[in-house]
RNA sequence: GGCGGCAUGGCCAAGAGGCUAAGGCGGCGGUCUGCAAAACCGCUAUUCACCGGUUCGAGUCCGGUUGCCGCCUCCA
């Protein structure tokens, strides 16, 4: 039984999909005008785990993310760098699209864009106009919020006249409007902006009719789940519920689903402050992505996350514990002897279990992972894992489907490197400890760790998440070039001037 | 100013009133080892920001105080 927080009624809800065995989740997407920080990517990761626990939990799911590609700062960043808005919002989104795949964040069902919906999201307005909740006035289109009495319901705010004066919105807002809280539908097209016909003559489309047109294109009138960032709640998720169910008259968003923010170093990350970080900027200072996508899932959805490097860090030592012990587990002879794990694989699963049905707590099941290592590491020293290690490799991979941190490369050594071990070998037969340390030192400044176990030697890479040379990809940008090699810090550490 | 959330060991972080307060990282001691490494064991929170209250019983519920964060304005 699958139970989540549920925004609209704040508290944990036993969760069944409104048609039997498939479920539609919408997620709030990027704009693209810029990098993906890593608190956007948090809230992608979340909406990727909560889509990955659901079909464990043998669900199918229709999970829609929007990419905003037409509002003020895209319209603005593509005037900046001089190019068209199109050309501009292609190259964010491919960033973007770079970075969930390099977080291990499965591929949404669908990526609608808003451009490529206008037709959608005029038809809706269209629709609210003649069901008397919008008005049009000097070419663009509003929505009367006094023509719908639920609005405020999620968020529990309700702007005034006093609020709305208070923080000057009437007096920004160059539009008479005949109520200050009343936000815009359509927006008439300014000076040399991108613009599309309307009934209304020609302009873009408002924020918030996007994700109302295009949740109800893919995934119908009343879908079960609608994630975004706490702070969409209000209003864009307040107004999306406003338009949504004026237009259609049936309840929109059975879920609210909303992923807190990260913070760093306990404070906002803002730009300013110097604590803002991409994911490229991790992946520079050599940090495995892995690691990146560990750390970001160590706090609860609902509760702020503290990002520090520290903790990035944490994260690589616990990844390195959980690769080396799958590794061991994977090395055991098929033929051998060992006792029964079944017990333990079993309490793992469970608690895992448990914990995905828990409003998703995943650092609850990500625990019962640990516990599980801590139960076989022993056997394992004592060579007393035989072909039963085989169910905890598969528990491994299927509580992998939805953690998508297990699983990794160990990769291979050269012919070299085994010369040296069987050399290494020989001496330790011959009792020259001089020569056997000579080669682990040798080994070891290759980035390669030997150790003895009482099966024989064997070897591991000494500092994962960072050993690996990882390169961005060079159209991502230019100046990125950094490369780590065996475990040393780059060396290039400058800023990259196109952050 | 209005509204909301959070405060758990050196660090990160679980914990929907009641077994000895998960798990990870780090530190110290030990076992194992030719020495290491890894792994394991023990120690590292008689206590859950502080003050009251409810209850047979509270980290978990209520009120207050302090601190931090967020929303109210583009924002994941």
């Amino acid at each position: 039984m699958f139970r989540i927080h549920n925004t609209m009624t704040r508290r944990k809800e036993e969760f069944q999909p409104l048609h039997e065995g498939l479920v539609t989740l919408y997620s709030c997407g990027p704009t693209v005008y810029d990098f993906p920080h890593i608190g956007n990517l948090r809230t992608f990761l979340w909406s990727d785990l909560l889509v990955r626990a659901l079909r464990r939990r043998g669900f199918e799911v229709h999970n829609v993310m929007n990419v905003t590609d037409v509002d003020d700062k895209t319209i603005a960043g593509a005037e900046r760098e001089g190019m068209s808005l199109g050309e501009y919002t292609a190259k964010y989104a491919d960033y973007f699209f770079e970075d969930l795949e390099t977080l291990r964040i499965q591929p949404a069902w669908k990526y609608p864009r808003a451009t490529e919906h206008i037709g959608q999201m005029l038809d809706v307005i269209r629709t609210l106009v003649d069901k008397g909740h919008a008005y049009e006035q000097d070419g663009s289109v509003y929505f009367d919020i006094s023509s719908y009495p639920n609005y405020g319901r999620l968020s529990g705010v309700v702007p005034d006249e006093h609020t709305s004066r208070e923080f000057g919105r009437l007096d920004s807002d160059e539009y008479e409007l005949e109520d200050a809280r009343d936000f815009a539908l359509w927006k008439a097209a300014g000076p040399g902006e991108p613009s599309w016909d309307s009934p209304w003559g020609p302009g873009r489309p408002g924020w918030h009719i996007e994700c109302t047109a295009m949740a109800i294109e893919y995934l119908g009138e009343t879908i079960d789940m609608h994630l975004g960032g706490v702070d969409l709640v209000f209003p864009h998720h307040e107004n999306e519920i406003a338009q949504s169910e004026a237009a259609t008259g049936t309840q929109f968003v059975r879920f609210w689903i909303h992923p807190e923010h990260l913070i760093v170093e306990g404070e906002k990350m803002s730009k300013s402050k110097g604590n803002f970080y991409t994911l490229r900027d991790l992946l520079e200072r050599g940090y495995d992505p892995v690691a990146v996508r560990h750390l970001l899932m160590t706090a609860h959805y609902r509760k702020q996350l503290n990002f520090t490097l520290d903790g990035l860090e944490q994260s690589r030592q616990a990844l390195a514990r959980l690769w080396d012990f799958a590794d061991r587990v994977a090395e055991v002879p098929e033929d051998a002897e060992g006792v029964d794990l079944s017990a333990q694989v079993h309490a793992a699963l469970t608690k895992f279990d448990a914990g995905l049905d828990d409003d998703l707590n995943i650092p609850g099941a990500m625990a019962a992972v640990f516990e599980l290592v801590r139960g076989v590491n022993p056997l394992l020293s004592e060579a007393r894992v035989g072909a039963e290690g085989r169910q905890v490799l598969d528990f491994l991979a299927d509580a992998d489907t939805v953690l998508g941190i297990i699983d990794h490369e160990k990769g291979s050594v050269d012919a070299e490197v085994d010369a040296l071990m069987a050399e290494r070998e020989a001496a330790r037969g011959d009792k020259d400890w001089a020569r056997a340390d000579e080669i682990r030192d040798e080994l070891l400044a290759q980035g390669i760790v030997i150790e003895d176990t009482p099966t024989g030697p064997r070897w591991r890479r000494g500092e994962w998440g960072v050993s690996e040379p990882h390169v961005v990809r060079s159209d991502a940008c230019s100046h990125a070039s950094a490369v780590v090699v065996a475990g040393v810090q780059a060396t290039h550490g400058q800023e990259c001037p196109c952050h």
